[in-house]
DNA sequence: AGCTGGGGAAAAACCGCTTAAGTCGAGCCG
DNA sequence: CGGCTCGACTTAAGCGGTTTTTCCCCAGCT
């Protein structure tokens, strides 16, 4: 089977290729009365313009780019990414953009590839999450002049078009929320330390504890994987004097952290209540359900994409701040047990 | 910033472009100590050849494409399809292709997207999944001449390279494990019907159900989302004689169960036993965990991604029939409560 | 000397599309 | 009626690779 090419269109029509080509990309330059006739033979071939010729005329390649930062591994059970990716997907395929995937070890392997797919031309504009404190890779975007979206706070972002949520009055609410509920010992089980967003969420709960007087705040840090915030919550649950509220940093170690709690026997919320980061459909799944910080992340993935987009096209791009995660409080919160309270 | 070209090296080291053509790959036509001078000066200008101009030149594009057939709110919570795309990009990274990702509404529109990436020579293959029955994607296929992947069970595959794990065995020793307890009425909670593998596992269940002198079991069919398999659920174990053990077709729609069931107040595993299909981390984190049919998925990705490659260099390729899941017990199985026993 | 053969490399064609520049006839104006 | 503008196309030059063809030069043979 041979593909039409513009070339035949025009054979077909009696005009030249660059009539064919001011036709179907909707340009001045042909008559109303042509530009009918060679759509309609284009349409009746089912001619689709060659996209790597297209993107070596220099228009564009109509691809993004998502780096996945993380071990392949972590990647499965991490429902934000997918969630994340069927949002831009979905604002993306209406373009008719597509989206390029590819998982990179580290920061180096990251960089490494947003060079390779700058020097390949292979995508328009990349969106870039889970960024770290002070990121390398912003600097390097902004010196290819890939055209980009940061997912995460814009303290970050250095300069580059930034969508994020507020973490930190989310996490605020979910520290006033345990404390209304009488709770005193809060303890949280944070991410991956060196990003961004963890670091906010670290330093929002720390001063909120702090202004609610609360002193036996801790936070211990995880990779994210329900195993780790397994590990860490038996940790903590075997403490001298164990904290009576966990505040998770996802939702798939709040998960766990439920396990650990039935397996010592631990009644949830009656002996220890439970607070989940980012609501996936599991959180009400569970029993009892998790109270959770709920956002919808693939809206938040089709706004990240929307911004891209017209990045690429070269306007200039407000960061947005999308609505911060709010509480829904379910089975998995209660005022903690008798004997503990003051 | 400027992409270094085929020219400029060509300049510089004093030769044809044609020239630094053969000798970037690896071909006859330059001497040995050309070939150092040009692979030199390609490293020191970190030159990467533009993938839309080897696209255009006959070369392949270097990417593969994956359709997601499922609306983009399910694809979230399956852990089944992250882990098959950590497999595939864990592959496809080595040899530098790229994956290319996009999620369609249904048959008709995954069919129309084939064409497209067929007709803009977008990918030099794609990976089919969710195989139906009478699967029309697969002549589609063939006759683009598309090299392709299936990924599910040779039956449905048309004459296409496919890799699968015999869900018949997997289901068969599930159900013999179940009876082998003591379980006399067992209840499955299929996936979506039309789908070649739903349909394998459902004659599969059937067949050994009926070997093993289970008269009552029922299969009931879901769209693999967690409400749903907490709904179908639900209305099993209301009825009459509800049944003692349950195998589900997914973890997600499992461990709603596991909610359900809690929910009615019936002790896992004293009064219900849970099997899972799919054994992503959250089986083993939730309380108690999860019986459930393992499998690598993401090395069947591997495997699937190097038999696609293959394929696209032209090579025959032969179905891989990988491991087939077998069963982790785990806490959520236990023989039936006393009284329902015969 | 003349012919052949072959290796190394230049030259040029080509892939399919975009786009600047050029052509040509029609319509308008002074 | 000459000169101009303008719309509708055509021409042709890239884009950055790959591949085919052509060319040159020199060794080897008759």
């Amino acid at each position: 089977m041979k593909r039409p090419t513009m070339a035949d269109i025009a054979r077909e029509a009696g005009v030249s290729k660059g009539a064919v080509s001011y036709a179907l990309n909707g340009r001045a330059g042909v008559s109303d009365e042509t530009r009918r006739r060679i759509l309609a033979i284009a349409d009746q071939l089912g001619f689709r313009a060659n996209s790597a010729a297209r993107a070596l005329a220099g228009a564009q390649a109509k691809v993004v780019g998502l780096a996945l930062p993380r071990p392949p591994a972590t990647l499965g059970v991490e429902p934000f990414f997918m969630e994340l990716i069927s949002g831009l997907e979905a604002e993306l395929s209406t373009r008719s953009y597509a989206l390029l995937l590819q998982t990179v070890p580290d920061e180096t392997g990251e960089i490494g590839l947003y060079r390779r797919w700058w020097s390949e031309s292979r995508v328009d504009g990349v969106l870039v999450c889970d960024l770290r404190v002070h990121d390398q890779r912003v600097t390097i975007l902004r010196e290819l002049g890939l055209p980009a979206v940061v997912i995460g706070p814009p303290s970050s972002a250095g300069g580059l078009a930034s969508i994020w949520s507020d973490d930190q009055i989310s996490m605020t609410e979910a520290v006033e929320y345990l404390v209304a509920l009488g709770h005193r010992r809060i303890a949280r089980v944070g991410g991956i330390p060196r990003l961004a967003h963890t670091a906010i969420r670290t330093r929002a709960f720390g001063e909120a504890c702090e202004r609610l007087g609360i002193t036996e705040a801790t936070t211990v840090s995880t990779d994210y994987t329900g195993e780790n915030g397994a590990q860490v919550t038996r940790a903590l649950l075997c403490r001298q004097a164990r904290p009576t509220a966990l505040v998770y940093d996802n939702d798939i170690m709040a998960i766990a952290g439920l396990g650990v709690a039935h397996e010592l026997g631990l009644r949830v919320p009656a002996d220890l209540s439970i607070v989940a980061w980012d609501d996936s459909p599991l959180c009400r799944l569970v029993g009892p359900p998790l109270t959770a910080l709920s956002r919808d992340i693939s809206a938040h993935g089709v706004q990240a994409a929307r911004m891209l987009l017209s990045a690429m096209e070269g306007s200039p791009v407000e960061d947005v701040h999308d609505e911060p995660a709010h509480l829904s409080p379910r089975g998995s919160t209660a005022p903690p047990p008798q004997g503990s309270r003051p």
